[in-house]
DNA sequence: CTAAATTTGTGCGTATGTATA
DNA sequence: GTATACATACGCACAAATTTA
């Protein structure tokens, strides 16, 4: 045998071959074993050393590709990622452009236009905007890269005459800092988290294969007469990204406490 | 051939068959020729009608698990899910709990203790809670339920003197509820949102295989002083949360006791 | 420049295990 | 016990990308 022990073979066995090579690969990752950057051993040689098929071996890398920790390059290997997230703030503050915060986690952003024009809203656009559904509708659709990976997916909806103040600006620049900057006021942003996985058109911009998993992030900003503007979706690499949020409590839970 | 075109064959191909596959299944559960809790054709069905093969067939079934918009029972088949998400709000309102929340969805909830008890911190516990590493803590894990499927799992940690006045009631209440109830203020939570895979243990007691993604809140809670005095961890099925947050945006630098 | 070798990634046919009816 | 169905696993083939001779 030797450095590698082969993995139990079938006979009334509770675990599942493709499980027990993932944990074994994910607990090299994380002892060092395989450092951030090394190429993990080549399908053939995984295949021998653990004493499993091939079909074994693709399903529990894939699985490490979804989980973030590896990335593969036909022809070249399978290589462990570094693994900084970005860290994204919303807290209130529009200065904190997620530019930055790419910058903050070691990386270099790049902003990329999609595409952008006028749509007719669907039915749940419409309905979260207070429009009609059918009504036109602003779209415009950016990505982030962090060196030069595709990491997010942004697209924004409003109405046209909000678009005519700043479509000519939103190649460039982050949303929130070009509301500060119009001096168009924000009373209340309402964000959901959820996860899914990609869509086709998802998986050509972000470059993940088709059933890949993110995260997403719908966002509603709301003005100072209480009505919906502005409609945002991240849709983000699940591995690249943290999102966090700050919830001050004086709610009802007060015991009416004399302060300090 | 019939009702259903066989896809596309490998030669010069630019889209692959599981990816086309996925795709077809989708808009199929989508526009309700499979609709909520029907049964899908079985494997050998699918394999004929498709003309793919059935690892193929397996790996669409897969994502499709992952998305959440299919169970499959060994010996029963793959079945449509009927989709209601749980809409988790976290507005600063403590008698909002996810006991009404998985109630609100349309679900009976269901509380599970899982263990408790006092370990050791590790260093990023500690560090969270401003504690020496090492230290000892107190833990509880416990599990929601909606009509009896697992949907969450919830890992809360706490200095000792604190797990005292909770202890008892952690296994039958959820936790927002119980500090209201012995009058321990938050002052402010703050939440991070993110996405990973499950691991080992939490494969079991989601009942997921080795793999499946999750969607994961860390929220801290800091008392009237500003030190940090309890941490928790919800990780979730994705196909079952999304988590809501109101983030008011009073200008750049917000007042912190904006009343009175 | 071309050809061979290596490596990832998709896909096929088949066998086996396990749960349900 | 028999039939059906999901789920893992094997050996093999081939396409696409990269490196090397």
């Amino acid at each position: 045998m030797s450095r590698t022990a082969k993995l139990k073979s079938t006979k009334t066995r509770r675990s599942f071959l493709y499980s027990d090579l993932l944990t074994a690969l994910r607990s090299r990752i994380a002892n060092g074993s395989y450092p951030p950057g090394s190429r993990l051993p080549s399908l053939a040689a995984l295949t021998k050393a653990f004493g499993v098929s091939a079909i074994t071996v693709r399903r529990a890398l894939r699985e490490l590709v979804y989980e973030g920790l590896v990335q593969g390059h036909q022809g070249l290997g399978v290589f462990v990622k570094t693994k900084p997230r970005i860290h994204r703030v919303l807290a209130g503050d529009p200065d904190r452009s997620i530019g930055d915060e790419i910058r903050r986690a070691g990386f270099v952003p790049r902003l990329a236009e999609v595409n952008q024009g006028v749509i007719k809203a669907d039915d749940k656009i419409a309905a979260r905007l207070g429009l009609r559904p059918g009504a036109s509708i602003f779209r415009h659709q950016k990505q982030t890269f962090a060196n030069d990976e595709p990491v997010a997916l942004h697209r924004l909806h409003m109405r046209p005459s909000l678009a005519r103040t700043l479509k000519k600006e939103l190649g460039n620049a982050f949303i929130f800092s070009l509301l500060k900057k119009h001096n168009i006021p924000i009373a209340d942003l309402r964000c959901e988290f959820c996860s899914a996985t990609v869509t086709e058109e998802e998986s050509k911009l972000l470059q993940l294969t088709a059933g890949h998993p993110i995260l997403r992030v719908d966002y509603t900003a709301i003005g100072p007469e209480g009505s919906p503007f502005l409609l945002g979706e991240t849709i983000c690499r699940p591995d690249r990204f943290v999102f966090e949020v700050n919830l001050p409590q004086r709610g009802k839970s007060r015991p009416r406490r004399p302060e300090r």
